[in-house]
RNA sequence: AGGGCUAUCGCCAAAUGGUAAGGCAACGGACUCUGACUCCGUCAUUUCAAGGUUCGAAUCCUUGUAGCCCUGCCA
């Protein structure tokens, strides 16, 4: 106990000592500690279980997580589990799965709304002691009309007067299933005038004949959110309880409950904005469509942004922590970017895995000059930014694969790759000058002809003279082929996300699968390990279909470049 | 008789009455065996608007404006 306290103690000194100001959930918190409101912090990532979880709950996930460490506290999973019409153990599987994958430790403390159902209904009986709540016999239907509209004050339930032995007896009838489902409800008596809709008399208990995930039959009355939540976290001595903005309305009503029902400590509802990606799709009903119609290869699809997407697309836990931590936390409704997103991956991989060489879209180099059938090891470094990740022996050979856009016939102004007469570095290896150009009878490409110069061997020191551009190759005769798969964004962001019809703008060329020659150190790939390709990008080795000897690789993200060809 | 919340650079976001941080993006330039990285420089005389208080206002007051959320027996 004092230990953990300690640890956690030393990383607030390490993390305050970077940045140079708090959120405002931290200086909420501050002041609670200050004024002695709560001595220690518990926090709560509390979904439910009815889908998958996405970029947007990982800022909730590691929000709440981060707070709890940052200051000696604790932090709990819990599963929101009160509407069994729409939650399934699968989804607690993967959420599980997400959240231990985004490295937020929930320790022996995962929990179930379900759990405390007995607990709750305590509860409820207690509020109905208090005369502060009743069984209302009003239809669905009828409750709305009597709930008022937003600029009109609602009028009393016909049954708000029952007396407490009676709210009792249909109570307890409620839960022994005596009663057919929908036919009553249990409400918190508050103020049907109330400004606030939520305080109009709002539904704690609905009857429903449900099987449960959790609880099986056991139940047939269940709580409703308003009710459960509070509970939940006074149940678990959670002291702030942070959740997004469209909870605000809904303060009022959670300290209602917190106080009627005679908790000691009380927890605290702290909002604050959900996190947004432009020109991203995470709406459930979108994505499910997607699955549906098999244009995405499920929920995990690499081009999504759900959690299990991100990391199959080869976004790492602390790429998507960086990126949410520069986000940042506050109150106003924002949307990030994406470059800001793959900014984050970038600065992760850059300087922790290897950069190798891989062609895309091959176009043979013959190099004229060299042995016939000489292979030749090169000895290269993995990072030159990191020489802890050594080196890997590089064939090289008289036949290459070159990218196609590294060659042009008829170069503009300012392009230093290859051309005609034009010499240029092969990385890890030598200089070559383009000498003349093989086509076929459509004038396509067939070979580019080089000669190269012994002397300018990588690593011999030669400073004679100096080439403008550096390429990337793979010798032919030792190449291997792999699958690469390019992704870009599922809808088209220039004509707009949505059709007129509200339907997805899908983008056609969102996922492109290729062959590419890749250097032979490349097949030892294991899933998700994760490479620099030199120029092309970062990639990661897919999930799924990763085979040993047989990798796949998944485009993570493009490098940035300034190069652009002039328009013609 | 509506209520709640939010407005600071293209995008995030700090500033807690003391003279507009920082990051992403963008744009110059240097360097470069990745047109990457790195480095250096540029990027809000002004904080939604208009008034007011004050020696001093993004911060306080007044009046507007705009956006988001709320009328499930969903969470």
């Amino acid at each position: 106990m004092s230990e953990e306290k300690n640890i956690g103690a030393e990383e607030s000194r390490e993390e305050t000592a970077e940045k140079v100001s708090k959120n405002f959930i931290e200086n909420a918190i501050d002041k609670d500690l200050a004024e002695g409101v709560y001595d220690h912090v518990h926090t709560r990532f509390p979904p439910e279980p009815n889908g998958y979880l996405h970029i947007g709950h990982a800022k909730a996930v590691l929000l709440s997580y981060g707070i709890a460490r940052k200051y000696g506290g604790k932090f709990n999973l819990r599963f929101d589990d009160t509407n069994p019409t729409k939650e399934k153990s699968e989804f607690v599987e993967s959420i599980k799965s997400d959240v231990a994958w985004l490295g937020a430790d929930w320790e022996d403390r995962l929990f179930f709304a379900s759990d405390y159902f007995d607990q709750m209904y305590e509860c409820a009986v207690k509020l109905i002691k208090k005369g502060k709540a009743f069984v209302c016999d009003l239809t669905a239907d009828e409750i709305r009309e009597y709930r008022g509209t937003l600029t009109e004050p609602g009028k009393n339930s016909p049954y708000r007067d029952r007396s407490i032995e009676e709210n009792l007896e249909l109570f307890e009838g409620m839960k022994a299933g005596k009663y057919p489902d929908g036919s009553r409800v249990l409400r918190a008596k508050i103020d049907m005038a109330s400004p606030n809709i939520n305080m109009r008399d709002p539904v704690i208990y609905r009857i429903a004949r449900l099987t449960h995930h959790n609880t099986g039959d056991k139940w047939c009355i269940y709580p409703m959110y308003d009710f459960a939540h509070p509970l939940e976290d006074a149940f678990e001595h959670i002291t702030h309880s942070l959740c997004t903005l469209e909870f605000e309305d809904h303060r009022p009503l959670y300290d209602w409950f917190v106080r009627e029902c005679e908790f000691e400590m009380p927890p605290r509802q702290i909002e604050f904005a959900k996190l947004y990606l432009k020109n991203v799709v995470t709406g459930k009903r979108y994505i499910k469509k997607l699955v549906e119609d098999g244009v995405v290869d499920g929920w995990d699809d690499p081009r999504l942004v759900s959690i299990s997407g991100l990391r199959r697309r080869g976004y790492t836990p602390e790429a998507i922590k960086m990126f949410v931590e520069m986000s940042g936390i506050s109150k106003s409704q924002s949307t990030a970017e994406m470059p800001a997103l793959e900014y984050c991956i970038r600065e992760d991989l850059k300087l922790k895995k290897p950069r190798l060489m891989a062609i895309l879209d091959p176009v043979k180099v013959i190099i004229d000059n060299y042995p016939q059938e000489q292979i030749e090891y090169l000895d290269a470094a993995l990072n030159l930014e990191n020489e802890e990740l050594g080196s890997r022996s590089l064939p090289f050979g008289r036949e290459l694969y070159i990218e196609r856009e590294d060659f042009m016939e008829e170069p503009p102004k300012k392009y230093f790759r290859l051309f005609p007469g034009n010499e240029v570095r092969l990385m890890n290896a030598y200089f070559v000058k383009c000498v003349g150009v093989d086509k076929d009878e459509n004038g396509e490409i067939k070979a580019i002809h080089c000669t190269y110069d012994p002397e300018t061997k990588s690593g011999s020191g030669f400073e004679g003279r100096k080439v403008k551009g550096t390429i990337h190759w793979v010798a032919a005769k030792t190449a291997k082929t792999a699958k690469v798969r390019l992704y870009e964004n599922i809808v088209d962001e220039e004509k707009g996300v949505y059709n007129e019809d509200g339907s997805l703008n899908l983008n056609p060329d969102s996922l492109i699968e290729k062959e590419a020659y890749v250097e032979p150190a490349l097949m030892d790939a294991a899933a998700e390990d994760r490479f620099q390709f030199v120029r092309n990008g970062y990639f990661v080795a897919d999930l799924k279909d990763s085979k040993p000897g047989a990798p796949v690789f998944n485009r993570i993200v493009s490098l940035k470049s300034s190069f652009r060809l002039p328009k013609t």
